[in-house]
RNA sequence: GCACCCAUCGUCUAGCCCGGUCUAGGACAUCGCCUUUUCACGGCGGUAACCGGGGUUCGAAUCCCCGUGGGUGUACCA
């Protein structure tokens, strides 16, 4: 069997993280399975679905690199690709149901169906449609159709169980009269969800559906459609749901659910990936730093966890922190200088000075976002008021340092350098230890203070030499 | 209300199908220590969980039943 799957979104909105990982699953599963993956879009909705969302949603997908082999905006052999384009396939569809019986025409009004509604919720019934309209007969329907009434079209639910395997929930059965007769076409000609997707999976192929587990009680419609229609179901997997902290479905009120934000705020699109795998499945190998789209076979449609998951962005932070240290530099390098602000003394330097300067403080960064502070205390000559800092200033070993480098520094500016080598730096600290005899605290600390202004910092050995040497000038003479 | 789904550290999870190897493993967060004479990174270690009750069994996180809790759905939304 080919694996065909589908992500279908309803181009009403931005694309969700929670729609990216279910896109992300599906397409998984067909790259590890050797399928196709395709993009349908849902839009039967035609208050709220909008094409800007539609042209948004597909830029995002193509950003996590999750891209499809069929689509609207790539055709395919079994298009149209937009549930608006294929109206005429849902009116065939629906004459086949109508010509067996199994659907027929209703010209209930809105406030008669309220009415029975009202009723049969005061009765404590599950609000079902009663059915009037199913009795009518054929030539009452066709005379009431030519006098021009509105109407829709509804389905016969037939009167028994129904059960199906599901890849995450495993058997799953609902009972007789869960349902009553519902409409799969509107007045308008426009089809309803259930109805659409069974037409449009069945005449595309699809073989599985991965879905989130809101889906899991339109599969009792949609098995009662396949089996009108004598098609074999497809398979399925209702993956479950990404939850907030307060356990309710993820949407806007919980934050940063878009992802066009993670791309905004510089997150690495792998890195999101791997975290959004890693909630609702789980590697084979308990992996938990990877890139989804290296999985191949490794990615196993049964290992779909069953409860739901609340995302935490802690742990996103953690995974793009370790991807960027996994970056080769060069790469690196073109990340970073996209988040530093374009009037930073950072983008003059010449390229090795920015290598070496990216590679240190990647180490020390989840974000992107979060390295030009680091970086900008190469360039600072800001002093630092912390008591540890005036402690160090106010040792009398300090103002001896202080003038040894002074002068140190003035020799190599004189001479041309624009920055001290690592050498100079170490020939440095040895004069100090050796001929002031300054060690231990006040050794390292004292110098860090004269050249910093700081009493913490990074590694002195890798800053000093980064730092440009008009500025440590400049820093000393402030004191 | 009704239906369905779910239930292991604070969080994500492994284990559950095929009961013993589980004094329940990993990761995030958190705490402590080591190292780099600082900070961070890293390394090491700590705190921390099988929802409750019955049953089956020599033995249950694992199987069964009943509770309880949470979620989803119940549209001419998807």
């Amino acid at each position: 069997m080919t694996v065909r799957v589908r992500f279908a979104p309803s181009p009403t909105g931005y694309l969700h993280i929670g729609g990216a990982r279910t896109a992300m699953y599906n397409y998984l599963f067909a790259k590890a399975m050797g399928g196709k993956y395709i993009l349908r879009i849902e839009d039967t909705d035609l208050d709220r679905s909008e094409r800007k969302y539609e042209q948004a949603q597909i830029e995002d997908l193509k950003w996590l690199g999750i891209t499809h082999d069929e689509g609207p905006d790539v055709g395919g052999e079994y298009g149209p690709y937009r549930q608006s384009e294929r109206a005429h396939i849902y009116k065939s569809w629906t004459q086949k149901l109508i010509d067996k019986g199994c659907a027929y025409h209703c010209f209930c009004t809105e406030a008669e169906l309220t009415a029975k509604k009202e009723i049969q919720e005061s009765q404590n019934l599950a609000p079902h449609y009663d059915g009037t309209c199913r009795k009518l007969a054929k030539t009452e329907v066709e005379k009431r159709l030519a006098e021009g009434h509105e109407a829709v079209i509804r389905f016969h639910v037939p009167n028994k169980a129904y059960s199906f395997h599901d890849h995450v929930r495993s058997d799953v059965t609902f009972p007789e009269g869960m349902v009553g007769d519902f409409v799969i076409m509107r007045a308008n000609g426009v089809p309803v969800y259930n109805f659409a997707v069974v037409v449009d999976d069945a005449s595309m192929k699809i073989s599985h559906v991965i879905r989130a587990e809101e889906h899991l009680p339109n599969t009792l419609r949609q098995l009662m459609l396949y089996e009108a229609y004598e098609i074999t179901p497809p398979e399925f997997a209702h993956v479950s749901l990404l939850i907030g902290e307060d356990r309710q479905k993820l949407s806007k009120r919980h934050g940063a659910t878009s992802v066009a934000l993670y791309k905004e705020m510089n997150y690495l699109p792998k890195a999101l990936l791997n975290y959004l795998c890693l909630l609702g499945w789980s590697h084979p190998t308990e992996e938990d730093v990877f890139d989804p789209h290296t999985l191949g076979t490794l990615f196993n449609i049964d290992r779909f966890t069953k409860s739901p998951a609340i995302y935490d962005i802690n742990k996103l932070n953690h995974i793009n922190g370790q991807h960027i240290r996994l970056l080769p530099s060069e790469e690196l390098l073109s990340h970073v200088e996209k988040v530093i602000p374009g009037n930073h003394a950072f983008h003059k330097m010449n390229h090795d000075w920015k290598i070496t300067c990216v590679s240190f403080f990647k180490e020390k960064i989840n974000q992107f976002n979060e390295i030009t502070a680091h970086i900008d205390i190469l360039f600072t000559t800001e002093v630092s008021t912390e008591a540890e800092y005036l402690e160090a200033k106010s040792w009398e070993t300090t103002p001896k340092i202080r003038e040894y480098l002074a002068g140190e520094i003035a020799t190599a500016k004189a001479a041309g350098k624009k920055f001290v080598s690592l050498e100079d730096y170490d020939n440095w600290s040895n004069h100090v230890k050796g001929e002031l005899k300054i060690k231990g605290k006040q050794l390292f600390m004292g110098i860090r203070s004269v050249l910093t202004h700081q009493a913490h910092g990074p590694d002195l050995k890798v800053i000093i030499p980064l730092t440009p040497i008009e500025i440590l000038e400049k820093r000393i003479q402030l004191q």
